[in-house]
RNA sequence: GCCCUCAUCGUCUAACGGUUAGGACGGAGCCCUCUCAAGGCUCAAAUAGGGGUUCGAUUCCCCUUGAGGGCGCCA
């Protein structure tokens, strides 16, 4: 494949971080503007610190976030093996090539690269020009015979072809070690862009895996949409330089290019992503909302009455039950508390909530009323619900609201909800009703 | 400490050297409305400071300050 050959290069050290995530998103996007190839090399020369469980969370949050590798683990490739723990013969010719050229030393049983004294110059493709002089040699290879970082990072970009190397600023000052490497193996250097890095939340340095929020795995798991997320981080570092922000991927494919990127860190705002998450749910088809819900509740595991409850719900409850909450909560996570009076007895009542209609009148006249009249309502719609309401309250001289906001908190416990008709008439009379009857026996305890 | 990078509302960002410095998130208010969301309208909110260059500087240069990163036999 001609064009440009772009590559990420994950630790397997730990899971998957939301800064690697926007390195491997940037590295795809150009190899997908350019028509280039996106390489997946996982650098794990420090055995000590690896794990397959790690690989695995690499992998898995990659696919999730729809980055597809060309070449790399699984998808194969010319320049492979594409794990650094298989390529020690390549790393033993590369050395070759510098001992020849007179550039090692040994010293304490490590190998030392010897450093060419000269300030070493790159274009970057973000930054411009760059210049920093490498003061001390540095070790290439260990005591124990395994290649370091720098070095197996440089070999692997020779042997890979790879021509643009994007990663974060925090590899900046590393660069010159790099280009000194270039140069002692006689290769032309990559185009090299560092990238602003993504900064914690509050207090002071770049995000950490510690930090709230840090790991994609944490996404998924919340039932964050992937595209939204995606989008999310495509602006952490970049814009289309006008006014949108929601865009569809292949826009942003058409837009993306390395002069547009920022220069500047970002600071990561978990609002931000809320909301831009909510808006893609917003759009998703009822079917898929409900499917991403039907996860979460089964994440509550069935010790939680209404979670069973909402698992052995027929299909189609259930998704009414999610369609009617799909255009009212910020996110997944909410619906298992938003949803439990839909699907269990056992819900709890807002104090708040009850004060504030008591505080109003006593609504049980109200309640009662109402109940005689859904007795023989037809509940097949909320348009026959609704019109059963408007003749009572026009009989009785009062606003259907008077109605209506007992009648949610008698149902619901709560004062906050989908549509007063829609969520009796999924309810249902026999329900609806014993739930009126019950809170008029005991609205204190309740 | 040495080196590298960066600097527009609280945050993410836009602005051929000439704009009432724009948008979004968040905040405040109003409207809509059966509540809550969503949506609509409105408000508060920024060019870090100091020097230059220029008729004119957010934009170019320098210094200061601030922020971030790197200086591992981690990656």
């Amino acid at each position: 494949m001609p064009g440009p050959r772009v590559r990420f290069a994950p630790s397997p050290t730990g899971f998957f971080h939301i800064g690697s995530a926007r390195t491997a998103l940037f590295n795809w996007l150009y190899a997908r503007h350019t028509g280039g190839t996106f390489v997946l090399r996982i650098e794990d020369t420090d055995q000590a610190r690896n794990s397959d469980e790690f690989l695995n969370v690499i992998y898995d949050s990659l696919r999730w976030l729809g980055l597809d590798w060309d070449e790399g683990p699984h998808a194969g490739g010319d320049f492979g093996p594409y794990r650094q723990s298989e390529r020690a013969g390549i790393y033993r010719e590369y050395l070759e090539r510098l001992k020849a050229a007179g550039r090692t030393y040994e010293k304490d049983g490590a190998l030392f690269f010897r450093i060419s004294g000269e300030p070493q110059v790159i274009d970057d493709a973000v930054r411009g020009r760059v210049e920093r002089l490498e003061e001390k040699d540095f070790v290439i290879f260990r005591s124990d015979g395994s290649p370091v970082f720098h070095f197996v990072n440089v070999v692997d970009d020779i042997a890979m072809r790879i021509t643009h190397v994007i990663r974060g600023e925090d590899h900046l000052s590393n660069t010159s070690k790099h280009v000194e490497l270039f140069k002692a193996f006689g290769e032309p250097l990559p185009t090299f862009a560092h990238l602003p890095l993504i900064l914690k939340q509050s207090g002071p340095g770049k995000m950490s895996k510690r930090d709230q929020g840090a790991l994609v795995e944490e996404y998924r798991r919340r039932a964050y949409l992937p595209e939204a997320l995606v989008n999310f981080l495509c602006l952490l570092g970049w814009s289309p330089k006008d006014d949108r922000e929601k865009m569809p991927m292949a826009e942003i494919i058409r837009l993306f290019d390395l002069p547009g990127i920022n220069q500047s860190n970002a600071r990561f705002d978990d609002k931000k992503l809320a909301h831009m998450n909510m808006v893609y749910l917003l759009e998703q088809a009822p079917e898929r909302f409900a499917a991403l819900a039907r996860g979460f509740f089964t994440g509550l595991g069935p010790a939680d009455p209404a979670a069973a409850d909402a698992l052995a719900a027929s299909p189609d409850y259930f998704l009414a039950v999610m369609a009617l909450s799909q255009p009212k909560v910020k996110a997944i996570e909410e619906l298992p508390a938003y949803t439990r009076y839909f699907f269990t007895e056992d819900y709890p009542v807002d104090p708040k909530a009850r004060e504030t209609i008591f505080a109003k009148g006593d609504p049980r006249t109200r309640l009662a009323e109402l109940a005689a009249a859904f007795s023989t309502a037809d509940f097949s719609s909320d348009a026959t619900l609704e019109q059963v309401l408007r003749d009572l309250a026009a009989a009785k001289a009062l606003k259907i609201a008077d109605y209506i906001h007992p009648g949610r908190l008698a149902v619901s416990g709560t004062s906050v909800g989908p549509s007063f008709f829609s969520i009796y008439r999924l309810i249902g009379r026999d329900k609806a009703l014993r739930r009126i009857e019950r809170f008029l026996g005991a609205p204190d305890r309740l």
